[in-house]
RNA sequence: GCCGACGUAGCUCAAUGGCAGAGCAACCGCCUUGUAAGUGGUAGGUUACGGGUUCGACUCCCGUCGUCGGCUCCA
């Protein structure tokens, strides 16, 4: 939530905390609390309940689990109490009367404490200036709050709130402290709102890229293998190599040079490194082998040391650029695992830059302009960047010599000209970072790429250069990954374009559907003819009915629908339906075929 | 990892303690079709896995694995 502020965006919306809406959700909330406290009397523990995009949630510690049906009969209760027309009532207390008044409520003895003490919100994070303790009323309930909220419960329209599910949540967010139920609801103000709100969310549900992957066939994940480990079919895996095959002509384009390297490496290597000190517990448990303990490698940086280590390098020789497209493999919790989005093992389209001192605000800016343009060659526009500064908690060297780095990237960043928050103690152990964040189809945040600033391995691991003075000098190196991880990228594309790919990059671009059996063998030939130049093509010649193939290929997705039949095979056409429903009429074949090349040239 | 829900045919889902089913997909036919599902038949199951209760378990109980929604985490 607390979050540094949005350097150099455009102030263009109304601040949400500031809207009737929030104020509608955030009441909506207090209701709900009553409508819960009412259900278990004497029992319900409240913890806090605020707005939230789209809605509100409020936490609570109860007796027992909350099922979905409890939901409806809270829900109901909610449209009664906000049917009474309560007005909301604020009153300023001081600590002992609170704590009076809230002698039950153990976690809002805990807020009573922070507020009074050390000056803490409800996220336990500081707050400035002289603090009140206030309280709102509306009907039997009273909560411990700053506000603000409507002034009566008929501004809360009773059509326009439901609530969504239950989930568990910590206590302030912290693993070690109770686990409490939460309760998602949204309020709007409008009955239409909410139903547009919903459909919203249906709609998301017919993105996501897991329900796609099993209905275009691209990928999937057996628990015969494992969880968070990919299984890439030939339609998923067709995607992915023309995305990769058209990222490493750029890499080439860019003067990088590809390297490769294997998938395990001695503990020896990674306890040098740092990541056995510091990243441990992302790693998959050691392999003995022959004595020698070996670990699957969480990332590739140590491997591409050891390439640039192979030889004394000058200062003439940097930069050096390696790429390699490195897969690795990292423990995650088996709670956070999510399709293709957050895995166990996976691609990255990993580079390593070496470099004098000197040029490192000219790479760091190469790489921050690659990576845009790559992502906008697929199509994304719409991306959040992000500078992580040092974690307090997990860093190798001296805070001061973090200052410089992240520094550099923020010049970099304001040189972009591209709008960026600051993500307080979110770096890696080994420097600053620069990330580029998706959205996906549910509103969730995913980073794809990232731009590392690392002055700590080249140390670590003894990187030098021989500079101009003959001298060894310590080169600057910067870990970046553009699409960030093949996996993770094929989620978020999939999602961007809800399965249908733009022409350049989708698997079968065309289908030819000869209308009767009597038109395969043209439609057959046609078909060569277009692989010949270079289409993705099928011919579907089963004994269904045009309309069904039709219907089918519409369901895949398929940019172009080719229909055969009497008139085509004697005019040498081809009759083109685009996926859009768009029908085109009968055309020459080389006209088409124009067309698809234009549009897969435009990449669109 | 934590809280909760869920796990039945390739997919989507029925069957609330008493004979495991449907649609789609697959396979074999028939139809030879003009812009989103032609039609008949056949086959398909250790009901995730392991244990327990019961005359009898898809159904109830326990454990494991996995999935989903959150939380925590996310180099």
């Amino acid at each position: 939530m607390p979050q540094g502020g949005v350097h150099m965006a455009a102030e263009k919306r109304e601040r949400y905390e500031e809207s009737e809406l929030y104020r509608i959700r955030h009441s909506a909330a207090h209701v709900m609390a009553q409508a819960v406290m009412e259900m278990f009397p004497g029992q319900a523990k409240i913890a806090i309940g605020p707005p939230i995009e789209d809605g509100f949630y409020y936490d609570f510690d109860l007796p027992r689990p909350l099922t979905p049906e409890d939901l409806e009969v809270i829900e109901r209760r909610m449209r009664e109490i906000i049917s009474g027309h309560h007005s909301y009532e604020r009153a300023v207390l001081t600590a002992d009367e609170a704590r009076e008044m809230f002698a039950d409520q153990p976690y809002k003895i805990e807020l009573i404490e922070g507020l009074e003490e050390g000056g803490t919100d409800e996220y336990g994070e500081p707050i400035e200036g002289p603090v009140e303790i206030s309280i709102y009323t509306q009907d039997t309930f009273t909560d411990l709050c700053r506000g603000p909220h409507v002034e009566d419960t008929n501004k809360i329209n009773p059509d326009a709130v439901k609530l969504l599910n239950v989930a568990g949540a910590y206590w302030r967010g912290d693993e070690r402290r109770p686990m409490l139920q939460r309760i998602y609801g949204t309020a709007w103000k409008l009955a239409d709102e909410l139903e547009q709100y919903l459909w919203r969310l249906e709609e998301a549900q017919r993105r996501d890229h897991r329900r796609l992957g099993k209905e275009l066939d691209l990928y999937s994940i057996s628990d015969a293998v494992g969880p968070g480990l990919i299984l890439w079919h030939p339609k998923g895996g067709m995607v992915r190599k023309i995305a990769e095959d058209y990222c490493r002509a750029q890499h080439l384009e860019g003067g990088y040079e590809f390297v490769y390297s294997p998938h395990i490496g001695k503990a020896n290597l990674w306890e040098k490194s740092g990541h056995l000190d510091w990243y441990q517990e992302g790693m998959f448990a050691p392999l003995d082998i022959e004595g020698q303990q070996y670990y699957l490698k969480p990332m590739n940086c140590p491997f591409h040391v050891e390439i640039y280590k192979s030889r004394t390098r000058s200062y003439r020789d940097l930069p050096l650029r390696y790429a390699e497209w490195g897969t690795v493999y990292r423990y995650e919790r088996s709670g956070v695992l999510h399709g293709l989005l957050r895995v166990r093992g996976f691609t990255q389209d990993d580079a390593h830059l070496f470099c004098r001192p000197d040029q490192m605000p000219e790479e760091i800016d190469g790489a921050l302009q690659f990576s845009l343009n790559i992502l906008r060659a697929f199509g994304f526009e719409d991306f959040q960047a992000y500078l992580s500064t040092r974690n307090p908690e997990k860093f190798a060297g001296e805070p001061e010599e973090w200052e410089a780095p992240t520094e550099a990237l923020r010049e970099s960043l304001e040189r972009a000209k591209l709008p960026y928050q600051v993500d307080e103690g979110q770096a890696v152990f080994y420097g600053p970072k620069i990330d580029i964040k998706l959205k996906d189809a549910l509103n969730r945040e995913w980073q794809l790429a990232t731009i590392q600033f690392d002055f700590i391995l080249p140390e670590r691991l003894d990187v030098t250069y021989v500079g101009e003075d003959g001298k060894e000098h310590r080169p600057y190196m910067i870990h970046r990954a553009l699409l960030g991880s093949m996996e993770r990228f094929m989620g978020a594309l999939i999602e961007h374009h809800a399965g249908a790919f733009p022409v350049w990059l989708s698997p079968v671009q065309a289908v030819l559907i000869p209308i009767a059996d009597r038109h395969i063998e043209y439609a057959n030939s046609v078909g060569d003819q277009l692989k010949k130049a270079g289409l993705r093509v099928e011919v579907d010649a089963r004994g269904e009915r045009m309309n069904a193939k039709i219907r089918d290929a519409q369901l895949q997705k398929v940019p172009y629908m080719l229909v055969i039949g009497d008139r085509e095979l004697e005019d040498g056409a081809v009759s083109v339906r685009l996926r859009s429903g768009e029908d085109l009429g009968a055309m020459p074949i080389d006209d088409f075929l124009n067309r698809a090349e234009e549009d897969v040239q435009a990449r669109r």
